[in-house]
DNA sequence: CCGTATCAATGAATCGATTCAAAGGAATTG
DNA sequence: CAATTCCTTTGAATCGATTCATTGATACGG
């Protein structure tokens, strides 16, 4: 049971082959009465036009590959909702890969991208592919990095200036008039923890009488969060910061609630409090947490775009964009 | 700049376009001299076998089809996970639809995946379209519903029990000796609300003297929850009921917010609570939150398996496959 | 009525990998 | 040495849609 091709719904229209495409791709160039009977046929015999044999004449997909750390994580999924919105607006389909940090994997779906010929890869690098990538660029397949830095300015690049958001927390929480800022900081490893912390640094430094205190959490997850808030609490009033910021939403819940918990201190009026991602539940949290909103759809968005650029233009120069988070402010910040 | 294909692979090691497919696809056919040749070649030509022709000629593509109602939420983002996994043990990739709920966009996926010849397409579906699936599978693509019950029993399906799900919360209440349980519903219109809901009477009325109360939440979110848990902290000690069962984790969180912000009731001692999906937050809550998980990374794995089957034997009978959730029990029941 | 311009429709060639019947060559056997 | 078997290699045919030079038909102007 052969699917019904072009040449089916030719003979059943009693016309050539070429006509039944033309009605396909240039209905107008075929007269009415024609065009009317290819379609009678089509709907008749059921035809789906065979994207496959399309792609192999036309020598290019209509897909796009994305290859991400973690599709589980809430950062990558909305990045790939996104991408996948802008993808359909141009009519393309986007391939998921899901690396999970496995270099390997990484490669396999490299591998798969460039068998499947897609039109480019958009990823978000776990290992040391700097080669892979230029070999498969240059046999035509375009490369946007996502949530990269841009490197060495040969693929273009989408990312965040983490930088800047831990600045723009900090210094939140300074115009508030607080001086004894500490910041929540995770493993060191990862390098949005060390900018958040740069950021953070380079707000307090502009504030004569400001202090910076940083104080290590050994993870980015609420319990993590929750002994640090513990710590707090423990302390004498005078040995409180009054400003907190913490590396992450997950961070500051888990302070928040250790510090609701025991009632000994308030939020905002004793310790004010300022997480980052801005997750669903920053908003939804006991005392909603003021927050760094990273534009995660805008970033899959815009790596479609920088890559139909490519795709358009294929001498145009690689292009990085550097997104600023967002300040939310929420009740946590606002007394 | 055209690609380097088999043919001049071919010409480059002096030998025919059919040894150097024998070398990619059946190695020990070809003499060890003349594959060391083949190979010399490809790795020096940068070849790199073009799946779309390979398709073609094949008729059968290496991707299946993935329509989700919502990639963002983590139902689906873990099961698509699975499902990508899974594919990719047998050497497929998976071609992401979101629908976002919209009949639409979820007519265009299909329209897409059939036009690329996907094997299959694993769809949640959000609107009414049996008789494009019959059409879709009567030309030969094979279909799985997930998440989504098995209906004429014309498709193979995975779903998860969501009666059993709710016996099982309300049993545990009630085994706990708890008597006087309350639902908290959310719209009725969510078949999950209403499976739920009659789990729950269905494990009450197995046990004399216990009684169910509905409370209804306007809303599937934290903050409907809370409204409810301000309510519930309003009432006189005796009209409290001493075990809660919410429809999903959020609604769970909110009471709990609620409850604990006043300090009027502890929880589990006063009032035991469940949730129901076993999100992420439910373990790191300020009461790590009791809930019914639901194996979304089986559920994605079995449709890609139950999708194979039907490759395998397109004359196999559809298959259903149901799940029965699972009680994880936590610190807001275990007094 | 002829020449020309316009519009439709045709169908062979093409994309690149796979398949398979056929041929070539080496080795084995009687 | 001829016959047979076994192992390699060959290359035309194929998958299905698109392209484009060519043909055929019609209309129009002079």
């Amino acid at each position: 049971m052969r699917a019904t091709s072009i040449k089916d719904v030719a003979s059943h229209a009693g016309v050539a082959v070429g006509t039944v495409s033309n009605v396909l791709n240039y209905p107008d160039r075929v007269a009415a009465k024609t065009r009317g009977r290819v379609l009678n046929s089509i709907a008749e015999l059921g035809f789906v036009r065979n994207d496959v044999a399309r792609q192999l004449r036309a020598g290019q997909s209509r897909s796009i590959g994305l290859i991400v750390l973690d599709i589980g994580n809430p950062f990558f999924s909305s990045l790939a909702r996104a991408a996948e919105d802008a993808a359909a607006e141009g009519g393309n389909a986007v391939v998921l890969g899901n690396s999970g940090h496995d270099p390997q994997r990484e490669l396999h779906y490299i591998d798969l991208f460039e068998e499947q010929r897609v039109q480019g890869v958009l990823i978000s690098p776990t290992g040391d592919i700097g080669k892979r990538l230029a070999a498969l660029a240059g046999r035509g397949t375009k490369v946007v990095l996502v949530d990269s830095p841009a490197g060495t300015g040969e693929f273009s690049s989408v990312s965040v200036d983490d930088t800047s958001g831990g600045y723009l927390a900090t210094k939140h929480l300074l115009d508030l008039g607080r001086r004894h800022i500490a910041f929540v900081a995770g493993p060191q490893h990862f390098h949005q923890v060390r900018d958040r912390l740069a950021g953070a640094a380079q707000a307090v430094a502009e504030v004569a009488g400001a202090t910076l205190e940083v104080l290590q959490a050994g993870d980015l997850t609420v319990l993590a969060g929750r002994s640090v808030g513990d710590e707090l609490v423990s302390r004498d009033r005078a040995a409180l910061p009054d400003g907190l910021f913490c590396a992450n939403d997950l961070l500051a819940l888990g302070v928040m609630q250790s510090v609701t918990m025991l009632h000994t201190l308030r939020i905002p009026k004793d310790m004010a409090l300022v997480g980052y991602d801005d997750i669903d539940f920053a908003a939804s949290a006991v005392v909603a947490l003021t927050s760094i909103r990273q534009p995660t759809a805008l970033i899959g968005r815009t790596a479609v775009e920088l890559l139909a650029e490519q795709l358009e233009d294929p001498e145009a120069k690689p292009r990085s964009v550097v997104f600023r988070p967002e300040l939310v402010v929420r009740a946590s910040t606002a007394g």
